[in-house]
DNA sequence: AGTATATAGTTCATTTGTGTATATTCAATA
DNA sequence: TATTGAATATACACAAATGAACTATATACT
């Protein structure tokens, strides 16, 4: 039995109360939430050994998924899914662990430019074959077909926010 | 243009400096990631001017997906995704804002019960319509089949974890 | 019965995240 | 070139979430 399934019952009795209550997109909604937290936990719990948080990790692998290995602060923010604020916070605490420098900008000056340091590029090295174990444990259910359907349905889903 | 395609290219630098990383699980993960950011972030938005967050807002939701409108604090832990001790946290708030009470059990004294009142009820009916255009506000893009789709995925890969 | 073990819930210290205001720089244009 | 408005990053106060320790009940075992 699905562990998902007491959430469909609880759905049931909401439409029940409430007949206008849409099935579908209220199951998709607490799906991803659910997912998310797993994911989010999981994530936490492999990285603790090295120091580092769900948040801190997906700073760094941004910065790694990047030409030159640096990027601005806003970008980051984008690209992270965090607040401009936070990103300050905790490039901070990157940079204090060393794994991340912090440089100006000549041509544009407000800017503030962050780049992993040797180190930096080490610690990834050493998690990242823990990760790409995690990350092929997390989708072990989904037979390649099925990730390349759920990868078009969650970006078509993706494109109707924000419009 | 996806606002997702920076994401991709990331993924695409990133696999040349470290070929293991798997690119669909990888894919996957961020896009739940920012989908429900995005979620959180709207909802949060729409529910402010009730002086609720989402947190607080799915609470309210699962008691209102129990029967009698009831629960006990370690099953909406689970129901909710949150960590038993944010739910004392977040139930306290809402017991002193009158929309939730909190009473004890005698069957197993340990075990408390938390009951939407009145006023908790109340206000549900207040945010539910808002609540329903924001839902298929946020999955207008998915037709109803690829929503049931999306939902069978979704439902497989959750399965996957805490095995 | 008596003891160990597990479960339910809370408390508290700490970490993590947000909203708002602010300083600085750039870009547009009158 | 002076002025206005937008963009970039940060500071700071506050809000939210977590992990670990703790209290109290309940259950299992001998």
């Amino acid at each position: 039995m699905s562990a998902f399934a007491p959430t469909e019952a609880r759905l049931d009795v909401t439409r029940a109360k409430y007949p206008d209550f849409p099935r579908g997109p209220a199951v998709l909604v607490r799906l991803i939430k659910h997912l998310f937290k797993e994911i989010h936990d999981e994530a936490n719990a492999l990285l603790r050994p090295y120091g580092l948080n769900h948040p801190e990790y997906n700073i760094l692998m941004m910065l790694y998924g990047s030409p030159d290995n640096s990027m601005h602060p806003s970008a980051l923010a984008d690209a992270a899914g965090e607040k401009s604020a936070n990103i300050t916070r905790l490039t901070t605490q990157l940079c204090e662990k060393g794994y991340v420098a912090r440089s100006g900008s000549d041509a544009d000056r407000r800017k503030v430019t962050l780049t992993l340091t040797p180190e930096g590029l080490a610690l990834i090295d050493g998690f990242l074959p823990g990760i790409v174990t995690l990350l092929h444990k997390q989708t072990r259910n989904l037979t390649a077909g099925e990730q390349d359907q759920l990868e078009v349905l969650l970006k078509k889903m993706l494109a109707g926010f924000g419009e």
